[in-house]
DNA sequence: CGTGGGTTTGAGTCGGATCAAATCTCGTGG
DNA sequence: CCACGAGATTTGATCCGACTCAAACCCACG
């Protein structure tokens, strides 16, 4: 049923975005190999879903390596992606130390290595080292106030404005810097910022086209490379050309 | 002045809404009361602010009496209402727990009355109750997915279904039930309704009335009576006349 | 009574969704 | 290595929900 558990578990790789995670932060390395040890890993192809909203939470997650969407479908079937998940970021936390379903469905955007603690494990490893349930409080706060943030500029803020965060929220999270600005090193549909944003594909396209006669950005290989923050931060009240 | 649970009646009931809170569940009787013991109350007049969005966070709170909303201000100063708080209910729990600015400003639209545990205290009194700890997460995980689904419905959702969704959220929290349906036990202007569901007041004014010519909805003296929870429930999708 | 906050209602406007179609890209297999 | 086809993107034309502004109205209150 869950076509993810297919892939295949190894017990021995050492992944260098889960030793400086921040759901470790505080433990001394015998902690962390604890952490390690305990869970095991998975790896999912391109598309796999690693978790789906409304299950019951059975697993708490750490993303190895690779790239994933949290999103929440419609009725309509309209996806609407919540947040991406880059190496180190832990998710399912939410769930996994209140008791309620997954509140989103997380599905692999390129092929991703995940490492899962189950409920109990999880429940077991906080008894030692308490100090993680404090870290993915952290990360729930963080979320949160995102999550307030972007409900405050989903009633707002007009759709050239909230691709713009999008964007520099993409920037920080998986840019790298390049002599001429920072790419987003991740390829990505126009329907996917468009889902990230909360429109549709067709304003997403009109609008980079904008931006990129006005030199704000640049699409090399299918990549988009922001030519400047700063400007990108001020689009929505100037708009003009 | 705060004293055992062995029942003592005085006409100010002594918190019961802070006993049965539950951010208090799965605590003895003496715990409870200790944590009573090192809260101090602070009473607010309609209108008063108790925590403003960007400062450092203080103080966890827990409303005693009253009814508070959580608000979200823009540049521009609209203000998008993110929920209310009803007796009984934390709040700042986010980052007393963490440490982040609030992430939203608290303001009393009754006289209300406010338990408060400054920062220190409430470290203290989870090293002795870590249950508390874990209460608090399952709110914000609560918080965290109802934000998730607004979020969705923000960017999915007409105008119609979202008020729907405000007075059916509404009903639960601070609605009473009558022979006639569930009255909302809170005078709530138009606006309010708009900064709530992300409208205008116009709106909700045109919504509000093709429902009550509908008899969907009544206003009985300032306040809202929903006639048919399943109808409502059922708005967005048919709308006909 | 007046006065002011809240509400209703109307008319006009516009951002952005929708639908349709042409064009581009790139991975794939021949 | 090239040609093909599926998916992605661009662009145009149209339409509608909901915001905006303006004005009248309704009440509760002193």
């Amino acid at each position: 049923m869950r076509q993810g558990l297919s892939a295949k578990v190894s017990p021995m790789p050492i992944a260098a975005s889960l030793l400086r995670s921040r759901v470790f932060d505080g433990l001394t390395d015998a902690e962390r190999a604890c952490w390690l040890d305990r869970g095991t890993t998975a790896t999912f192809a391109r598309g796999q879903t690693v978790a789906r909203q409304g299950e019951p939470a059975r697993s708490f997650y750490v993303l190895e390596s690779g790239f994933l969407k949290l999103l929440q479908l419609t009725a309509e079937g309209t996806e609407l992606i919540m947040r991406f998940v880059v190496p180190g970021e832990p998710f399912g936390g939410v769930v996994a130390l209140s008791d309620a379903p997954y509140p989103v469905t997380a599905v692999a955007v390129q092929p991703s290595v995940v490492r899962t603690w189950s409920r109990e494990t999880v429940a077991d490893l906080l008894g030692v080292t308490p100090q993680v349930r404090v870290n993915i409080m952290r990360e729930m706060a963080s979320h949160m106030t995102h999550l307030l943030t972007r409900v405050r500029e989903l009633t707002t803020a007009r759709v050239d404005e909230r691709l713009a965060h999008t964007l520099l929220r993409l920037a920080r999270q998986c840019g790298r810097p390049t002599p001429d600005g920072v790419l987003i090193t991740q390829r990505l549909t126009r329907q996917e910022f468009a889902d990230l944003t909360g429109t549709t594909l067709y304003t997403v396209s009109r609008t980079l086209t904008k931006w990129e006669s006005m030199g704000l950005i640049e699409t090399r290989k299918r990549l988009l490379l922001l030519r400047s923050l700063e400007k990108l931060e001020r689009v929505g009240g100037a708009e003009d050309e």
